[in-house]
DNA sequence: AGCACGCCGACT
DNA sequence: GTCGGCGTGCTC
């Protein structure tokens, strides 16, 4: 079925029928993910193409569908007729089509949750339409006589007409009661005189209204980045039906790749083309937006942003201005990679490596992995940046599919700075082994040296579990198995998958014995103890439980940013992008929190974010330190951190991947069986590992369903079965296929997960 | 997703 | 004998 359908769309694409198309595969947007097909009326089969809106029966109802393709042909009898045009002129082009076809077959799932994140709500609904806004124009000027004796009988009308006269163009009625203290009345009366008219017009809500933007210039060039800049360009000028490969810039923390982005962008937008940036979700700050549009400002060109924090009205506005080409710059997160450019000229990807660009529901894309498929799609080149490349595009440019840019040095000549490992085996016999005595000197010298200290730790709360000593119990979640984390402030017990919570107990909930023990550090222990140990220094924590206000984060971070905070105690929230150039000193807690999880990617991952925390030391002109605390400081993970040695770990983990067949060597998919029944959730899971053995394509590997890691989540009881292979579009239809035949019972819950990353 | 269809218990 | 309760499954 897919085979024809890219035959198709193929051949719509350029939509030289032979004949009249009869039939058209309609994408209903309200019935359970299908596509039907429709009789077309003949005689508006010359206007209807791939991407139209109509409304087509279902049953007994009429809904709203998307043409998604074109044919001749149908299998089905008894097609009914499509009822009606919604709009002639398509809502989207047949590559963005495409590309959704593509994510329903590869990642399984019904293209109408594929198509979901690709043309968005808002735009379905097409009441909610662009905002209106009331505008007052003044028709003719007042001479002196007849505005003096307005203002005798009516100051606030002559008022209105003063400020009319001065704007010298329409005003909105909203900011005339601002400035004129005027209401509605009194612009009614000068329309009923026919001295103002009132008129109704499109207005587009800017997410940035208030703010301004200073333009900013270009940052030179060192050497480095020039030769990478050239390749780049080499890239974009490259001719058609030439496809440039896939470019992947591996770049430390402060080398400069956001600058080759810019200028790359820049290049883009001289040739008429237009540009898409994707950034991880919590990189996407207004810091950085202002960076862009400062950037850009100076250029005329408009930026778009898009994330999933705008506003229903915000979203549909800023679709419309990148559709009709009024923004040609994109950036935003994940799902912008479906931004309705035409024309495109170049995808960034910046911190390719980020599991954020995976979407942890269905459709369970990765937005980098879709960036390479429609740059290709589209014929431009793709740049993905990284100080830690994902192992997936390191393998892709080891094998010659991308071609691989390396940034070696950081701007300016800055030194990486340098790291020591702490081996917390020594420590552990001391009373408080939180901090290690060499982690305290040296945050000592900094509070001396009036420079800031980051110490970041991976655990929200203050202890992370409770246990009586007298009976051994252990304060579990009702709903998850897990331990449920104390969280001091509110005094409260909270579990970390669930958000449940219970009053902390005073006494053992199950033999009443007082001696109820805390044991496990959290940020908030952090930095309790970061303040008794050094009173005078002013110590901010920053987590999800403190930066509860959008303000808030924005404010400690000015706070810190401005020398008002010398230690700043926080979660993964600090650990990415972030730049203080007096931030000489950075600790890290805890380096193996991370390391021992059940997941193959967990080295990976631990050197990821030890790359990542060390390189908010030393931006500024002071060299920077950093200090690792680990139980197990030999680990390679730790250790090529250390050495800053990217290729080193590469080379060792890339063996052990390629030895047990792991990603990114094969594909993985993980289908996850819950409900909250344990014996039907196993049986169900059970089952379908039977079906799945009868059908799988050979070169497919298949684990026996086990409980997952997180046994129980929500309620739930939650089982996995572990798929590997290397032809990854025969194994995700080979599922489909099953999944389609199959029914389980009404409260088991089956998800797949093409190229996991979420293992637990 | 929504809505028809179907197969069971309480009512005119 | 009919109305309506919700549980199952199909919609081109």
């Amino acid at each position: 079925m897919a085979a024809l359908f890219f035959f198709v769309v193929k051949r719509a694409a350029r939509p030289i029928f032979a004949r009249m198309p009869k039939y058209a595969r309609v994408m209903v947007d309200d019935s359970g993910g299908n596509a039907f097909d429709y009789a077309l009326p003949e005689a508006a089969a010359a206007q209807l193409q791939i991407g139209c809106r109509v409304r087509v029966p279902v049953r007994t109802r009429t809904v709203l569908g998307t043409i998604i393709e074109l044919s001749d042909s149908t299998e089905f009898e008894g097609v009914k007729l499509i009822s009606q045009i919604v709009s002639a002129e398509p809502i989207l082009s047949p590559l963005l089509i495409k590309l959704g076809t593509w994510i329903a077959d590869y990642y399984c799932c019904p293209i109408e949750a594929a198509m979901r994140g690709i043309l968005p709500q808002v735009i379905r609904n097409a009441e909610v339409g662009h905002k209106t806004q009331l505008f007052a124009r003044l028709l003719a000027p007042l001479d002196p006589e007849a505005l003096s004796a307005l203002k005798k009988k009516a100051p606030i009308q002559a008022g209105i007409v003063e400020y009319l006269a001065s704007a010298d163009k329409a005003v909105a009625i909203a900011e005339l009661a601002e400035k004129c203290d005027a209401t509605h009345q009194a612009v009614q009366a000068l329309v009923k005189k026919g001295i103002v008219a009132s008129e109704s017009s499109k207005v587009e809500r800017d997410p940035f209204q208030s703010e301004t933007f200073l333009h900013a210039g270009k940052l030179e060039l060192n050497v480095e980045q020039t030769a990478i800049f050239g390749r780049v360009l080499a890239a974009i000028n490259l001719q058609p039906p030439a496809v440039p490969k896939p470019l992947l810039l591996h770049g430390v923390t402060g080398s400069g790749k956001t600058e080759i982005y810019l200028q790359s962008i820049e290049v883009v937008l001289e040739r008429g083309q237009s540009a898409i940036m994707l950034v991880p979700e919590i990189a996407l700050t207004p810091q950085t937006v202002e960076r862009f549009k400062s950037r850009f400002a100076a250029t005329q060109h408009e930026v778009a942003v898009l994330h999933s924090h705008l506003s229903e009205g915000e979203r549909h506005d800023e679709w419309h201005k990148i559709r009709e080409g009024r923004a040609r710059i994109v950036i935003g997160a994940r799902s912008a990679v479906f931004a309705p450019c035409s024309n495109l000229g170049l995808i960034v990807v910046d911190e390719e490596h980020e599991t954020t660009y995976k979407q942890e529901e269905t459709p369970r894309y990765h937005g980098r992995d879709v960036a390479v498929l429609r740059a290709r799609m589209e014929g431009c080149p793709i740049l993905l940046g990284s100080a830690t490349p994902s192992l997936e595009s390191y393998n892709n440019a080891m094998e010659g599919k991308y071609e691989l840019l390396n940034l070696t040095g950081r701007v300016d000549d800055k030194k990486m700075p340098f790291i020591r490992i702490i081996d917390m085996r020594m420590e552990a016999a001391k009373k408080s082994a939180i901090l290690s005595e060499r982690l305290i000197q040296a945050i000592k010298v900094r509070l001396e040296k009036k420079e800031q200290t980051i110490l970041f730790l991976n655990r929200r709360g203050f202890s992370t579990s409770l246990i009586c000593s007298a009976c051994g119990y252990v304060c579990q979640c009702p709903n998850c198995s897990v331990s449920l984390t104390f969280h001091r402030a509110q005094a409260r017990i909270v579990c970390h998958i669930c958000n449940h919570t219970a009053v902390a107990p005073a006494k053992c909930p199950e033999c009443r014995d007082p001696s109820i023990r805390y044991s496990g550090t959290g940020t908030e222990k952090v930095e309790d103890v970061v303040g008794k140990l050094f009173p005078k220094a002013i110590v901010k924590r920053m987590d999800a439980d403190v930066m509860t206000r959008r303000e808030s984060y924005k404010e400690t971070l000015g706070a810190f940013r401005t020398g008002k905070i010398d230690i700043l105690v926080g979660t993964q929230m600090i650990a990415k992008g972030l730049h203080f150039p007096n931030v000489t000193l950075v600790g890290i807690i805890n380096a193996d929190l991370a390391l021992h999880l059940p997941d193959f990617r967990a080295g990976e991952r631990t050197f990821q974010l030890l790359t990542q925390v060390a390189g908010r030391a030393g931006r500024g002109d002071v060299e920077g330190e950093v200090f690792v605390q680990s139980f197990t400081p030999f680990h390679p993970a730790i250790q090529f951190a250390r050495h800053h040695d990217f290729e080193g770990f590469w080379e060792e983990e890339s063996i052990h991947r390629r030895q047990f067949e792991y990603p990114p060597f094969t594909h993985m998919v993980l289908v996850a069986i819950r409900g909250p029944h344990q014996a039907r959730a196993e049986f169900s899971a059970q089952t379908l590992a039977r079906r799945l053995k009868e059908t799988l394509p050979t070169g497919t590997t298949l684990n026996d369903p086990a409980p997952a890691p997180l046994e129980k989540s929500h309620g739930n009881f939650r089982f996995h079965l572990m798929l590997r292979t290397r032809a990854i579009l025969k194994l995700s239809r080979a599922l489909s296929a099953v999944l389609e035949k199959l029914t389980f019972p009404e409260d088991v819950i089956v998800t797949v997960d093409v190229d996991a990353y979420q293992l637990l």
